[in-house]
This record gives structure tokens, sequence and C-alpha cells, in this order.
DNA sequence: ACCCTGGAAAGATGC
DNA sequence: CCGCATCTTTCCAGG
């Protein structure tokens, strides 16, 4: 199938999918998302950040920005081409409409909040590009503003690479990964600097470079010269830093599938010397979701430029601009076969193309190698960059032109904006084993009640079809993005009654499907596989630091995009339950999926029906309540009702918490164990005090006022106050109340967030421990603050994955995670986490409702992920020092200000004796709290 | 013949 | 370094 030339495609044209409604189309074009995105990616980077690495900033925030500007280029590279209308230009930095611009750029200002003792990168970034005028999308601004830049240089530390994987958990998170960037960083030597400190010689600069030029590939291929100049393997080999595959051996070597896959080969430096790529019966996306370029983004579509590139381009700025190779995916196996048909069907000529490609994907590459062979520190392989990718039939379609203008594939967005709601009516089945690419399809995704997951898109009365976008999400611990190791899978045959369309948007495979007004704006998904990428060949993709083995759940992503009146389309997204893929664990692991109960009084002995799969007669429940450094500070494991058991059922009487004096909620885990490494995921459950802990009653109307206080309240406020009646109701029948995990989560949240409800006895006040949770900040978590100067340090993360029945209504509401990014990335510019005090002045918040289509960038869909995010932050909270204020709700500690007392800090086991002296001295600063907030409001 | 599945062998990896 | 337990990937066979 001839593939659409560059220039065969107009670049300001983005021409929706057929599927999608002539408005959306039309606004597509035009409107930009820019500010919105930067925010989105802002946050996200917050949210990752502080999710895997202990509440140092320094890693975690490095990380986090590396990421994000890595991934961001996925569409990025090509910024340029797509600016060539007027209107796209004001979209980028520009908006007015919301500080997502002046907060999106605040990065680039970040004070370096790092501790010293951190590895770091000295990093260059150029300033004026956030100029808010677009200069970043006119052409000639764009040339021109290059050289003008300012060159700012930022401190960056690096991310530790393993510090997000728990060890002990059955998968790691699935990484960062993508969000290659880290890896990056990682794999510089601390202090190092880059010796492109010239924005020209950064490969970030392809993007500003090449704008919209009549010849893409010329202009491109020129422009990289430039760029790289003095890297290009081509131009100088010898800084090649490839130091035993060279392109042309690479090029020259056999395709042959390696015996084994995992049979690497690695030379002194650890990189992989020899290595074969294996042609994959199916073509699929290799590259890293983070991954952007590619010879599709770079040459095929350069017209395929979109925010995220902008953003990534942006972000880059503030990190490395080395980071931009990250979209350069040099290991593919299957490459050179899959691709030599393709290109022949190229319409430019095939030896043109070849160059172009080369060219294209190598310079920057070796760019990249070249500095990275300077490191003394150098932990990538050398996988050599096959100019060609893995084919990518689908990706012509004109459907996945809408991408440039959409939100990238990571961004976290809502479930629900003002009368719309995207929600998974029917979840899939908790265990789907996925297929190899050596394998036949092993068929769609199934619901557990038998037939398949079914999607309705509520609120929508317009009779415009639209499109459901579907791929395959991570479903760690961390925020919602692309999973590098899986792929949607389409299917079709007679079985499948769903139309559905594949196409590729950043690397990731996307199934569309129609959704018809005439079917209710409802569509059964019984058209979707699961294909499983080997682990050793994302692995050893350029800048994948994300962990095949053990990373084997998934969930699904649905997005759809709604035509606005103001030309802004919305976007919604829900993430399916997690959905584990692998068959060995499908088969053996017990998986909980429910539990009948998510709170109790500290008393226990309550049944609660915990109901999953593969629970065996022996099967064991065990409670475990973790101290900040993940150490099992208490254990105890629940009776089980042997009579009762079912392999999809136990129940389990809950045990009495090993302290009944508690005054505030106390959350714990659980997991279902089926013998040694057989364990569940951990699973959240909350203790709460034996008597209701009712301080004072005042807090309900300031919690109230401070809801209102910002726009970012909104979702805020949903989440917390109906649980803040809860928890004061709750003792009479705590079980009733709190069935679903989500309303747990709520529950947690609120706590957490509620201050005046908070335990005293998990407040610790006194220096010591203060000084002491600084020093030792056990855990990192999506979206919360760190503290400043933290030293970084593993954190366990329990793969913990409550799977809570997927209620809309609920996922709406967890718009935590984007509000703290947002409030966070706002008051912290740089991405650096910044803890935020209670007393700081608030920043200016943007408005969620101003911007529904992004604004709201924290996927309430990823209920699972939320609620562990949430979980995790009550944990930071509860363990770490006052100064982890939680994000979650900074209205309300703005209110709160000058009282760092409500917020839970600490974990520590201390005799009970000290709970009363402690009841008293919080209560009083309680109150007190309260009244000065009450004056404030 | 092809798709879908379940099972399991063989190899890879981690403890 | 070895052995064992796990985990991943490929193969096979049957419906």
């Amino acid at each position: 199938m001839p593939r659409t030339s560059v220039a065969a495609a107009a670049p300001c044209s983005l021409p929706l999918g057929p599927l999608f409604p002539a408005s959306l189309r039309d606004t597509v074009e035009i409107q930009p998302f820019f500010p919105f995105i930067m925010k989105s990616a802002e946050e996200e980077n917050y949210n990752y950040a502080s999710s895997n690495l202990s509440a140092s900033l320094s890693l975690g925030v490095m990380n986090s920005s590396l990421s994000t500007s890595c991934h961001g280029i996925q569409s990025s590279n090509p910024i340029i081409s797509i600016i060539p209308s007027a209107s796209h230009s004001s979209g980028y930095g520009g908006n007015p409409e919301n500080e997502a611009s002046g907060y999106y750029l605040s990065p680039n200002i970040r004070p370096n909040g790092a501790p010293l003792e951190s590895p770091r990168i000295e990093i260059t970034s150029c300033l004026g590009i956030h100029s808010g005028n677009n200069q970043f999308f006119h052409e000639g601004d764009v040339e021109e503003s290059i050289p003008k830049r300012t060159l700012s240089t930022a401190t960056l530390n690096l991310p530790n690479v393993d510090t997000y994987r728990d060890p002990s958990c059955l998968s790691p998170a699935s990484s960062l990964s993508s969000r290659s960037c880290n890896s990056e960083a990682s794999s510089f030597e601390s202090n190092y600097s880059y010796p492109c400190t010239s924005p020209l010689n950064s490969p970030w600069q392809s993007p500003c470079v090449s704008p919209k030029t009549t010849e893409p590939d010329d202009g491109y291929h020129r422009n990289m010269v430039a760029c790289n100049l003095a890297n290009s393997p081509r131009h100088s080999p010898s800084t090649s830093p490839r130091t035993s595959i060279s392109e042309e051996n690479w090029l020259t070597a056999p395709n042959s599938r390696p015996t084994s896959p995992f049979k690497r080969k690695y030379n002194l430096n650890g990189r992989q010397t020899s290595y074969s790529p294996h042609h994959s019966p199916t073509p699929s996306p290799h590259n890293s979701p983070r991954v952007s370029i590619t010879e599709e983004t770079w040459l095929g579509n350069t017209h395929q430029y979109t925010n995220s590139a902008i953003v990534a381009a942006i972000n880059a700025l503030t990190t490395d601009p080395i980071d931009m190779n990250d979209g350069i995916p040099i290991k593919s196996r299957k490459t050179a076969i899959d691709h030599t048909p393709n290109m022949a069907l190229k319409t430019e000529p095939i030896c043109d193309e070849h160059d172009t490609l080369s060219l294209a994907t190598d310079l920057p590459s070796e760019d990249y190698y070249h500095i990275r062979k300077t490191m003394p520190c150098d932990q990538y392989l050398s996988v050599p960059q096959h100019p060609f990718h893995w084919a990518k039939p689908k990706n012509i379609s004109p459907t996945s032109y809408m991408s440039p203008s959409l939100p990238a594939l990571d961004w976290h967005l809502p479930s629900q904006s003002g009368p719309y709601e995207l929600r998974i009516e029917v979840q899939p089945k908790s265990h789907h084993r996925a297929h190899y690419e050596t394998e036949g399809s092993r068929g769609a995704v199934k619901a557990s009640t038998g037939g398949h997951p079914i999607v309705q898109l509520h609120g929508y009365l317009e009779s415009e079809p639209l499109t459901i976008q579907l791929f395959i999400g991570t479903a760690d611990d961390r925020l919602l993005r692309p999973h590098a190791f899986y792929q949607v899978h389409r299917i079709t045959g007679k079985t499948v009654s769903t139309t559905s369309h594949e196409t590729i948007i950043s690397n990731t495979k996307v199934l569309e499907i129609p959704l018809l007004p005439e079917n209710n704006m409802k569509a059964i998904i019984d058209c979707a596989g699961i294909l499983k990428l080997r682990n050793s060949d994302i692995e050893l993709r350029k800048g994948e630091t994300d962990i095949g083995r053990k990373n084997t759940r998934v969930r699904l992503v649905f997005r759809v995009h709604i035509p606005q009146a103001n030309g802004r389309p919305l976007t919604l997204q829900a993430a399916s339950n997690p959905i584990e893929c692998s068959q060995r664990s499908a088969q053996e692991l017990p998986l909980v999926e429910k539990q009948s109960i998510d709170s109790f009084p500290v008393t226990g002995g309550k049944k609660m029906i915990v109901t999953g799969h593969n629970f065996h007669q022996d099967s064991k429940v065990i409670f475990v309540e973790k101290a900040p450094d993940g150490h099992h500070v208490w254990e105890m494991e629940a009776k089980t009702d042997k009579e009762m058991f079912k392999p999809n059922s136990l129940v389990v009487e809950i045990p009495p918490f090993r302290n009944h004096r508690i005054s505030s909620p106390v959350e714990v885990n659980f997991y279902v164990c089926n013998g040694k490494r057989k364990r569940s995921q951990y699973q959240q459950f909350t203790y709460l005090p034996a008597n209701v802990p009712i301080i004072k009653t005042e807090p309900t109307d300031d919690y109230e006022s401070a809801q209102t206080c910002g726009p970012m309240n909104q979702g805020l406020s949903q989440l917390s106050k109906p649980y803040y009646s809860q928890q004061i109701l709750m003792p009479s029948d705590p079980g009733s109340c709190l069935v679903s995990g989500f309303t747990s989560c709520q529950q947690r949240n609120t706590v957490m967030s509620s201050s005046p409800n908070s335990s005293p006895k998990l407040h610790d006040l006194s220096t010591s421990s203060y000084n002491k949770c600084i020093s030792n900040p056990g855990h990192s978590h999506p979206g919360l603050p760190q503290p400043t100067g933290g030293v970084p340090t593993v954190q366990e993360v329990p793969r913990s994955i409550v799977v809570h029945p997927s209620s809309p209504e609920q996922s709406s509401h967890i718009m935590l995670q984007p509000q703290v990014s947002l409030h966070q990335s706002s008051s912290c510019p740089l991405g650096f986490q910044q803890t935020v005090y209670p007393n700081s002045p608030s920043s200016p918040v943007p408005s969620i409702t101003q911007e529904p289509s992004y604004l709201q960038p924290c996927s309430p869909t990823h209920s699972s992920v939320m609620g562990q995010q949430q979980h995790q932050q009550q944990k930071v909270q509860r363990n770490e020092s006052p100064t982890t204020q939680p994000l979650s709700l900074p209205e309300l500690h703005e209110d709160n200000n000058h009282n760092l007392a409500p917020i839970p800090v600490t974990i520590k086991s201390e005799p009970e004796e000290l709970d009363q002296l402690y009841l008293d001295d919080v209560n009083e600063i309680i109150r007190n709290d309260l009244s000065t907030n009450n004056v404030h409001t």
C-alpha cells in the first residue's frame, strides 16, 4: 500500500478519520490545545516524579521532567510542519485563557531544588521559546527564535532508574519507561555537561528547524545536518559512540533472529554488541509510545507534528536536548524485513527515502550516542538503530492525522466533563492472555460476564457519530499511559460485530471504533485483542526504562473526542480495570477484584467478601500495615471461612487492628496468598477509629468553603464532601456506606485531606519527627510533593491495584491527581518538586471549567490508579513530614494554612499511651487551625 | 485453512 | 557458580 508521502500531505490540514464528524475535523485544525497540553504534560511530570521516587524531589522530579519531555516528543519532532496555520500558532504557548502556558513555561525557570548530592545534569535550555506568542509556530519565528534564544542552565537531578520498581512486587510498575528520558538522564554521570549546549546542536532543535518546508525531507535533512553537523556518524564517524556496531554493520547484518532473544551479548560497556533483529510476523509499534521519532513521524508524516511535539520541545528546553533522541527507536528486530516492502511502496524514490530516513534517524541518534559515549557512566545498550522501522500499514489512515491536535495518549483526561461522560459499562475480564507476534491471535478481550467490554458515552445528544479510541495502557501504580509492552490488536472475523480501524498514534497502536447515536453512543468492544511485545525488544529500545518482566498488567483505555461549539474538541478518557495478560498469572496468581468492605473499625470481626480469581481453599488473606520504608509494621492473617470458599471468592473475617485507639482512619493493605510468591496485588483497607473521632463540627463548613475557593476544587469537592459526612457517620456501619473501592478511595483521600479529622496519633508534630521524615522519605507518590532536599530513596511500590467496581460517577471524581499536578506545577514551575506549604500563597490555579477539554488532566478513569495514588498519598502524608502536604486539596491547605497539624504525617507506631497526649495537643491545634480557617474564609 | 485456546516445553532470569 | 524457582516466549494440538 502506498504510503502517504510527506509532500502529499498538507501540513496544515489535519484530516480526521472518516469516523470523525466534520465539525470535529474542522475544529481540530484550528484549535490550539497546547496550553493544556503543556499543562498536562507538566502535571504528569509531577505525578510521575513523586510516584516512584522518594520524597526527594531531585530524582523524582528530574525523572518526570525528562520523561515528559521525552515522551512528549513522541509526536513531536515534527512540531514545525504543522504550524503553518496562524491559528495554530496562537495555540501554543499563548493561550491567555489559562495559565497553562505560563505555568507550563515555568519549568524553564525551575529553581534547582534538588539536593546537590544527587546526580544531576547541567541542562542548557532555550528560553524564549515560551514567549507565549507562538513564535514556535510561525515558521519565520521558529527559525529565528532558535538563535535568539537565551540559554539558561538548569540543574536537574538524575532519577534513580530502578527506584520505581518494587522488588517484592509481582510486577514492576510499568515504567516511566517510555518516559525514556528517565533512563537517558540516569545514564548520565552527575554534573556532566553536555557538549552541545547550543540549541543548534541539539536534536531538539530539529523540530524548530524545519517547519513546513516544501521539501520536507530536504528541509529536514538540511536542518539535521546543520544541527548535528559534527556529530553525525555519517559525517564524522569517529564521533559515533557505537563501539561495536556501525550503522553499516547494522544494515548489513543478517536479519535472522537470534536463537534466543534473551541471549544478549554485551561488550565491556554493557552494551549489546551484537544484535539480530527479529522479524516479527506482525507489524507492531515497537517503539515506545513515548518514543517519538520514527520514520513515520519524521518523514512519513511530517505534517503530523503535534502539540505534544511542541510540548516535548518545550520540555526539552528544560531538560536535555539529547532527549530528543529518545524518540528514535534503536532496536528493531524485525525492521529490515518488514520495511523493505513497505519502503517500496512509498511514493518517493526509494533511494531518497532511504537516505532521508537514515539521516533523519541517524543524525539525532548519533548525536545522542556521541554525547553518551563521552559519559563515564553509560548504562545504555548500544543497539544499532535501523533507519527503517516496523511496518505500520495502517498508519496512513487519515484518522491518524487527528492525533496532532489531540492530547497525547499519555495525558490524563477526565472521563466526565459537563454533560458528557465516557463510561465503561462492562469491564473486561481481569485476565486475558495476550498473544505474541509469533502466535496467532488469542481473541478479543472479553468481559467477566462472558460478553465483551462495553463503553458508552453519556450526555451526547448530537446526531454526529463519534469515534472511540482504544489503546492499551499501563496498570501499575503510576499514571496511565500507553503500555510499552503491549499493544492493542485488532480482531476481525465473523465473531466480531464491531467495526474497527487500526491506526498508530505516537507509536502506540490505537483502535478506532465508531460510536453511533443509533447505538446510543455505545460500543461493544469485541474487536480488541492484546498483543504482547517481547520484553527484549522493548527493553533494548533506546531510552526505554521500563522493565517487561512481570509487567504484565494493562488496562484498556478509551477516548472519545467530542466536538465543541468553541471548536475545541473535548476529550474524555476512561480506563478499564487492570487486566492480567500473562499466561502464568492468569493460571496461578490470585487476583482480587473486589472486596465487600473497604473500611471497618479497628475492632474488626466483620466478614468481608473478597472476590476475584484463583483462590484456593488454603489461600491466606494477610493484612499488612506498612511503614514509610515499606517494611511491614504489622501483619495479620485474617481468618478465612473455608466452608464458604470458592475459586472466585473468599469470606474473610477482618482482623482487629493492632491499635484500637486510633483516632483517625488508618490505611492498611491486604493480599491473598496462595503460597510462596503467589500473592495478589495489595488491596486497600482502612481501619476506622473504634469511636467516632469527631473533634469538632466546623470542618464541614470550612471544608466546603475551601472547596469553593478555587476552580481546582471542583473535582476535589466532589471527592471529598461525601466522605466528610461519611466519616462522621461512619461508625454506625462503615460497611454499609463504604462498599466500593472507590468510595473508600474518596474517603481516604478526604481523610488525609480533611485535616480536622486527622488523627492526632498520626500527627507527629515534633521536630524530631519532622526531620526524620524529611531525611527519610520512605515513599514518593505520584502527584505528591516531595520534601525539598530530601534524599531519594527506593520506594517499595507495592503493585497494589485495587480493582474498583468501575463507576463512572466515581471515576469522574478522581480528579485528585491532575489537580494536584496543576497546583503543584503552578507553584513549582520548574517541575522540581517543591513542597507546598500550607501557608504558602497559592498560585493561580487554572480553571478546570474553563478548559474542560484538557484541564482535567488526571484521568478519572483510572480508578484503580487513582485509588492507589490516593492511597499512597495518604501514606505519604501519614508517614512523612508535614512538609509533604498533600496537594490533593490545595485550597484546603491554603485555607488551613498556618497549620500543619491537621495533616497526618507519621505512621510511627508509638505506645498507645502517647495517643492521648497527642490527642489533646492535636485537638487544640486543630481547633486553632479551624478557627484560623474560618477567619480566612 | 484459519482463528482461537489451553497447555506446556524450552530458554532466560533471578534468587 | 550452581541449582531451583520463576517468568517469558515459542510450539503444539484440539475445537
